[in-house]
DNA sequence: GTCTATAACCGGATAGAC
DNA sequence: GTCTATCCGGTTATAGAC
């Protein structure tokens, strides 16, 4: 019952006014004091639940990564394949961000910033980024692979689609076509990657990325 | 004489001014009012010449791209060796933008939002960016490559180059010292992999990597 | 101790007089 | 080209209600 206090109740009721009214006028058309009166709350008591504007927005993406998460399972039950588990989620996550192209630009406008709270490798994002990172060692669950590149292929896989979601930020071509090639493209290149690194010839060249890894690693604080 | 007219003077003076305070007291802390002041004038009259502090910004990128590019010249002329050059190139643009790293995320900031005019990507900055490509173009003079990918290398590197940035963007170590590592490590990482990738046998895999560049590489307007 | 409201602050931006 | 006065919206201080 400790779901539905007065305080949880408001909170939603803040968050999805500012959701539904930046979807309708974007992120920077919306004041706070309009989020706050179409809550039917004061604008101090807004600043109570969210401690800013932006926090409203990390809440936003908050829900994209679980709905992305609720279509990707499914399609990881059914695929086997690297390649196509690979590009399933990958394809999931377009989906699921493509009605809010529009004003994504301020996710990574903000995310960035390294003191913004959004910023997706700071500290305040730590629990949304081991989430995304956990989708993609699901991913490879199954998968066969040498044991050091195993360890580290989650992250760099995060990493990747991070780099995906840039790349359609700034893609208005129709259809989002341009993304897609990429995700079709990228995906079967990276899986051929993979293969080609666990050849044990190669050996010496994995250690050597390994260790960069690990030298570029910030240090858990 | 069309050079220092009082206009041109008081431009200057206030881009000096906001330039200093920003690399003391960083972008956010530095307001426009302490600008105006501490270049003698009124705040309206830096609006006049400065339409938006993040105009200001825009002074310090095309800032930067000379330094760097005035600073690589003398290195390229120096070494021969691939990753030599590219590993020079690279800490030459660190130096660089070093002093500037406290705002340097703002800068990004802006230049992430596709509908900024700072973005990297965009039409605006189109010149910009075919410059930086260039620079990175100079770093493979007199490398031998095979064709196909000799074509597409340098915007990869240049690519490359942003992702580095980035990433130093987010380095809060002492010295740089993860940043540093990344450079070091990932461009002899990079060098090897264009030497492997320059194996005829690897051809099919090269080809289909270039066939995707092209897909995703934005039909010119 | 949890929640809500009002009033004010601060700084980016603009209007309009000179 | 320069100023002063003012707006606007994110944010904060703070007082008090439940």
């Amino acid at each position: 019952m400790a779901k539905t206090t007065k305080g949880e109740q408001t909170r939603t009721r803040i968050l999805e006014s500012a959701l539904e009214l930046f979807r309708e006028r974007g992120y920077e058309g919306t004041t706070m004091r309009a989020v706050a009166e179409s809550a039917g709350v004061s604008l101090g008591n807004a600043y109570y639940y969210f401690a800013s504007k932006e926090h409203l927005l990390q809440a936003y993406y908050g829900n994209i990564h679980e709905q992305h998460a609720a279509v990707a399972g499914p399609i990881l039950e059914q695929e086997k394949e690297l390649e196509k588990r690979l590009k399933g989620v990958l394809r999931a996550k377009l989906a699921v961000i493509e009605p809010y192209h529009r004003f994504s630009g301020l996710l990574f406008r903000t995310a960035a910033d390294p003191k913004s709270p959004l910023n997706p490798f700071g500290e305040e994002s730590a629990e949304a980024r081991s989430k995304g990172i956990d989708l993609y060692r699901a991913v490879l669950d199954g998968v066969k692979l040498p044991p050091d590149i195993a360890a580290e292929l989650p992250e760099l896989l995060w990493t990747y689609s991070m780099g995906i979601v840039l790349f359609w930020l700034h893609d208005d071509s129709p259809g989002r076509a341009r993304t897609h090639a990429l995700v079709d493209g990228s995906t079967e290149l990276v899986v051929k990657i993979i293969r080609i690194l666990s050849n044990p010839l190669l050996r010496p060249l994995r250690k050597s990325a390994l260790e960069m890894l690990a030298a570029i690693r910030t240090p858990p604080s």
